[in-house]
Parts: structure tokens; sequence; C-alpha cells
DNA sequence: CGAAAAAGTGACACAACTGTCATTAACATG
DNA sequence: CATGTTAATGACAGTTGTGTCACTTTTTCG
């Protein structure tokens, strides 16, 4: 008893993603969302009313799955190298993340509360690695004259590392031999 | 024989990398510049015609900065060290340049130039810090096992590690450790 | 003091994205 | 195939940043 939805929810994520990556928080708006999905602008309203909403549902989505991953991590045998995984599978993630700080989070009730969440997001993760950064540290795995906070900072960047010229699988590898061991060569 | 100048480059330069750090590429603009600056917008195109021909020039300069410190680098005892004590001192760089990707390389010849100007420094970077690894490569102090470019790139994201509660020179003394030890305890 | 040079400014036309809404189109159902 | 419901659309008014240019202000020097 209804017209056919022309686009949905996994189409809208899925292009917001790819306009976001190649042309940055800028290139990203509505009019060039619409031309990409073959609807006209005023279609992606009845969705989303702003562009600040749209693109923090996708973050919360993205970040979600991240945490989820991330729960399974303790009770591996290698929470660190789950970890670099993750970061090989989700390096867009972060390269969304970027854009956050200029997102104009006063742009909507709704954007704001999606802001907010995010950071609480962030704040899990964080709790989280740091969480694995202290076990690993009691059971005498990792080092403690470093603080917990520059460890975990440390961690992060690696999603930063470019993958170049190498699998995904070999990408985390090689990571997870410098992050645990260092580039130096020590005998 | 003329009248004062009332802004100059050093200010706009300045004025410029506040409001980039602050807003991002888009709460960068003329208007907003201006405003800043206490002068008319129009006044700002008597400098610059276009805001990524100065965010460009900003770059550039700011480019030629670290350089020039990283040429100093080869004829230290820890060239390593030394690479990252500048990355602390310039973590501002790194956050300019992640806006890069945004800037409209076609805005104008000059923006173009600017541009390539910018990329074949990235490439003497890049060159700089490969030769560097390698000669610590061939001396037997840096492990051989990990490709030069996945090690470049894991040196270059580290200035990603955020400094807080610490002072720049003991952000840049931890980092170096676990950039050359690992974060594992390896008895 | 008055002229010349250089810098600063306001106003205007323009371009691009935003948000809304009345209208139109598609589709499932009886 | 007529009807009700939901989705899509185009057009319009509004907002914001851009780039230009004729005009004004400041400053110096003869």
């Amino acid at each position: 008893m209804s017209r056919k939805r022309s686009i949905n929810q996994i189409e809208l994520f899925a292009e917001t993603e790819k306009l976001v990556l190649e042309k940055g928080y800028n290139g990203f708006h509505f009019k060039a969302l619409a031309e990409r999905l073959g609807v006209a602008r005023s279609t992606i309203y009845n969705y989303y009313p702003k562009k600040e909403e749209l693109i923090t549902a996708y973050m919360i989505y993205l970040l979600n799955q991240v945490i989820e991953r991330i729960d399974s991590v303790f009770s591996a045998e290698d929470p660190l190298k789950i970890i670099v995984h993750i970061w090989a599978r989700y390096a867009n993630l972060h390269q969304m993340l970027q854009i956050m700080p200029y997102i104009d989070h006063e742009a909507s009730d709704a954007v704001n509360k999606n802001v907010q969440h995010m950071f609480s997001q962030f704040e899990e993760m964080k709790r989280k690695l740091t969480a694995m950064i202290e076990m690993m540290q009691s059971d005498g795995r990792i080092r403690t004259d470093i603080s917990v906070e520059t460890i975990v900072g440390f961690v992060m960047a690696m999603v930063q590392v470019p993958i170049r010229g190498i699998s995904e699988e070999d990408w985390a590898d090689n990571v997870y031999i410098l992050l645990t061991e260092g580039i130096s060569l020590h005998q």
C-alpha cells in the first residue's frame, strides 16, 4: 500500500563514506550525495534532516562494530594481536573520525546527542584498550616504565601506518612485530 | 611615501594556523580570517587572491622548517632520537597536513604549483627518512626483516601519539623508547 | 600644506549549498 | 481499476562565502 523506496540506509551509508573519503568533509553535502545516489536532493531530507545527522549516525554505526569486535579481545590469547587486526580491517573508521572536529555539534539537538554518543563510545574504546594494556602489564607482558596513556596512544597511532604494497594480513603481522619488539635490532 | 600595512605575513600565517586547527578546513575562510585580524575581508585579497594560495604558502613554509631540521639528523649520533624530537616540536604540522586532501588543487595555477611543491617536499622528507633508516639498517641498528616503507610509515605515525599530561621532552623520550624497544617486556 | 603612492574598505553581482513544501508518482489492496 | 498511503520531486526563498573594483584613508616627502 505504498511506494517502494528508491534508496535505503545501507546505500546511504556506503555513499556517505565514499564521498567523505574522496572529497573530505567539505565535499560531502546533500547535493553531491543525491547525484551519486541518482535521486533528487530533497529525497535525502526524508531520511536525514541534516548532513551532520547522517554522518554522525554512520560514524556511530561504525564505532559500534569496532567496539563489538574489541569485546572479543579479552578472552583471546594475545589481545594485542587482535587489536592490530581490527585496525587493519577498520582503517576507514580512522579516516572518518578525522573529520569529527569539523562537524558542527550545534547543528541540531539530534546532532548534539549523536556527538555525545560518539564521545562516550570513544571513551569506552579507550577504557577497553586501557584495561587490556593494564591486564597485560600485570601479566608481565607489557612494560610498566611508560604511562598507560602513552602506550594506549601509541597503539592507537598504529592505524596511521599506511597499508601499501602488502596485504591487510601482512600489514597487521608486521605492525604487531614493530609494536611489541620495536624497530631496533636487539640481540 | 605610502600607508603602513595593518597586517603582515607573519600575522596572516599565525591566524591561518589557529583558524585551521580550531575550525578545520571548512571553518577557514577569508570572512572568518578577516574578523580575527580586525581588517576588512577585501584587505586579505591584497595579500593572497585565494584562500588555497594562502594556506599552501603557509604549509610550504612549515615544511621547509621541518626539512631543514631533518638535514641536521645525518651527522647526529642517534638520528632517530632527533626525528622524534622534531615530531614533538612540529605536532602542528601534522595536523595541518591532514587537510591537504581537501584543498582544491585546481583553484588556480599558483595553487597547483604550490601543491606540487608540497608533494616534492613530502617526497624529499620521505627520501631523507628512508635514507636514514637504511643507513641505520646497514649499521646493524635497525631490523631488516620488515620493509623500509613500513618502518618509515611507523616512524611517521608517531606524530599522532597525543602529548598529554607530560612535557614535550618527556613525550619524545618515551616515544623514542617505544619506537626502538617496543611495548613488550623482553628479558 | 598638497600631491603621489600604497593600503584599506564597502558594496555589488555571483555562485553554491540549505531547508521546506505543495505537488506528483508509484504501488499494494480490495 | 479506483483508492489510499507513502515516497520522490522540483521549485523557491534564504544563507553564506567569493571575487572585484571604484573610492577613501593614511602616510611620506618636497
